[in-house]
DNA sequence: TATATAATTAGATATATATCTAAACTATTG
DNA sequence: CAATAGTTTAGATATATATCTAATTATATA
């Protein structure tokens, strides 16, 4: 399921007076003007919740002669329930699109920003080039390692002398985090990825 | 959990920002400014959505000199989601409340509007007393016969001449259910009930 | 065919909320 | 202490939505 089906599941579900009609119904089939009595509301009141449940599929209905019967659709709220769980808990099903052959600019920028001795000549002002640098730099380092401050910046100063910069734009776009003044590489995972970038 | 406190979850969840925040950060903890990017978002709206989610217990904070680090709180979104579910589908949990020393006014009823015959002097104006007289004369009904049109006439008769009303309100109050001219008695869960009536 | 009943639609109103910019606050750093 | 960076607060705006009354539609009944 996307985003949309399962933001609407739960917009169906944020309100109080859908959710009493619910569980109004989870004891058997009524029909809109018993709804509307023993909620106190006014009988357009819900036909207009009705309709906003059986959007989201949360409900079903049969006519009888004037009158129309409500009741709920289980398997359909259980099922949004699941979807919006997996889609929340979903870790990097989906993330790993892409990796074109935008090699092309991903090179083209490690030539023209980084001297042969390795040192970078500037920071990229463009965005997409500042992630393509900061992503060469960065892989350099060891997984699972944790570095003290101090070490992430003699880490940094053979490729540029502004490490505080560099340092920080590190955890701005998410190569590292820190905590109490040590620095660990993130997963890849949670880069921010040039290749994303519009 | 109670009403609101379900409502509120899915209120959390039912805006497709803070469903795409959840999504970030099922990988590990990111920071505010971080998500902004991400997101393409301002970084007061971040603030704004991290509120509502913190406030529903979703997600989990830390801070590290300036920065807020989020991450998700999994138990709660877990269990919001199971106590939703639990909640619409409580069948008659709660509602087998009192039926408490109003029988005077039940006996009052009966004794007033029900002649020696067991004929219905008149149809009581007062909704909760209309209730009580509708109610004694239905639980001279089979639970789970089902009956013609004709038999519910025959069956009001006895008590009032006016069996199109009566037969009428027996609907209307959730006493029976119709489908295609049967007539059956409803579980009396699904009975509006005078005890209920402010 | 006229009346009655249940539901829906239309339109109005009031409240909620998602987003932004600008300003203020809180640490951190030089 | 001055400057910087990340966050939060305040205020504005635009959109969404829960509710109501009044009018309309659909079906049934006398």
């Amino acid at each position: 399921m996307q985003l949309d089906k399962i933001v609407a599941y739960h917009k169906a579900l944020s309100d109080p007076t859908r959710m009493r009609i619910l569980l109004l119904l989870s004891r058997g089939e009524v029909h809109g003007h018993a709804l509307a009595e023993k909620l106190n509301l006014s009988q357009p009141t819900v036909t207009h919740h009705a309709a906003k449940l059986r959007e989201a599929a949360l409900i079903l209905e049969r006519r009888d002669k004037n009158t129309v019967y409500f009741k709920l659709n289980p398997e359909f709220i259980q099922a949004g329930s699941e979807a919006s769980l997996k889609f929340i808990f979903a870790k990097g099903v989906e993330e790993m699109e892409e990796e074109s052959p935008e090699h092309s600019l991903k090179e083209s920028v490690l030539r023209n920003f980084f001297a042969k001795d390795g040192r970078l000549r500037q920071i990229p002002a463009q965005y997409k080039k500042k992630l393509i640098a900061l992503q060469y730099m960065v892989e350099k380092l060891e997984p699972g390692v944790v570095y003290s401050e101090k070490e992430i910046n003699e880490f940094i100063k053979p490729f540029h002398d502004d490490y505080a910069t560099i340092r920080r734009e590190f955890i701005m776009h998410q190569f590292m985090y820190r905590e109490n003044e040590r620095y660990e590489l993130n997963p890849p995972e949670l880069w921010t990825r040039w290749e994303n970038v519009k």
